[in-house]
DNA sequence: CCTTAACTAAACAAGTGTTGGTAACATGAG
DNA sequence: CTCATGTTACCAACACTTGTTTAGTTAAGG
């Protein structure tokens, strides 16, 4: 028992296939990230415990840890803001794109809360994980912010561009209440998430 | 350098003073909750360091680190409910009643980053801290539904009660989201705070 | 003095990221 | 078929954390 602590009975890999272990690595770091309840505990040896392979291995294909975690949540927030922008699509109208943006904004989040919680979440040692990743929503929010601006147009609700902005950040803040709340805080008694989502959108979108 | 860690030079306090340790215990520990980062890398050792004694001397006054987390843990969530309660008692109206409530719960949040973060973020690992603070939030949340439902009654605008808990949820979320955001993005250009606060409730309560 | 509260020193067992040296082994060359 | 090659991954260790326990020391009060 004392023996291993775990059997690295891995077979090894061809010749030219080393990069076989790289995308496991990727893989397992990914399904740890996005499953996980805490992913700031997330460690080097969990994830080689994942794969069946010792912890110093993958330093071949990483330089570090971190360089492990932040290529998997660059790989995540590319997907993210792909997601999001493949689903306004093709949307017929302003508010139907601010609307798709929005749930798959919230969708997202939601099937992936611990990804969601390091991207947005501030829970990485600012050290381990490179600055880019950190502060990752403002591209994104911008797209929101032009999006609902470009709704209340529709709208006819005409404002100042200062405003938009301002707007666009408080729907962002819902949103990420609603995604983060709603994904920690089980125990509350949560109406359906899509029923939310639409609500917050009309609250932003709609004259007061 | 290598001989101590710290400088154990506190003098011993008096025979029936041992709680004077604990006080400070607890006040390191608040400090450190309130002010740090990330509060889910505080360690016993840290507090220990920060009041000047040594590790072990803090399980003569609590059984183990949780249960001083835990402590404090209680403290401040007793402190942010009595803050927003009082923050509501001259209100002259349901909407200043609620206006007043959720200024006071974005201040406190504001001004207790750590204390937020980890009462409402899911930070602690939920072994150590007793589960009663977890999901904290449900005591203040009902405060927070109701005075919504009375302000908006005010306004003329009734609604069923299971509309009310909806209603009170967004209205957290939207809060949420803002003192989060706003504490750990601060690269933001963010307008003023209670700006946005106010922003926030005119949109939940005022007819859409 | 002697009791006893208040604190410490040292160690424990378990964990972490990271490194240097080394063995296994698929494979292309001879 | 043989065999050196160099890729691939392992082993063992390092230097450090961490929370917690045990046994002991210091000093105040009766």
């Amino acid at each position: 028992m004392e023996k291993s602590e775990t059997e690295p009975l891995r077979r090894r890999n061809a010749r030219g296939q080393g990069q076989l272990l790289r995308d496991q690595l990727i893989e397992a770091m990914a399904r740890l990230l996005s499953t996980v309840e805490r992913p700031e505990t997330i460690t080097l040896r969990q994830v080689a415990r994942e794969v069946g392979v010792a912890p110093a291995s993958i330093y071949g294909h990483f330089p570090n840890l971190g360089a492990l975690i932040g290529h998997v949540l660059r790989l995540r927030y590319d997907e993210l803001t792909q997601q999001v922008n493949a689903s306004a699509e093709g949307a017929g109208s302003a508010v139907a794109d601010l609307t798709a943006r929005c749930h798959a904004y919230v969708k997202w989040g939601h099937e992936h809360p611990g990804d969601y919680a390091t991207l947005f979440g501030n829970r990485m040692p600012t050290d381990l994980i490179p600055l880019s990743t950190h502060g990752a929503g403002e591209k994104l929010l911008e797209s929101v912010v032009s999006s609902l601006a470009r709704a209340r147009a529709e709208q006819g609700w005409h404002i100042a561009e200062q405003q938009s902005w301002r707007a666009g950040l408080l729907l962002w803040t819902g949103l990420h209440g609603l995604v983060t709340l709603y994904n920690g805080h089980g125990a509350i008694d949560w109406p359906d998430l899509d029923d939310l989502t639409d609500e917050v959108i009309r609250l932003h979108v709609n004259r007061p």
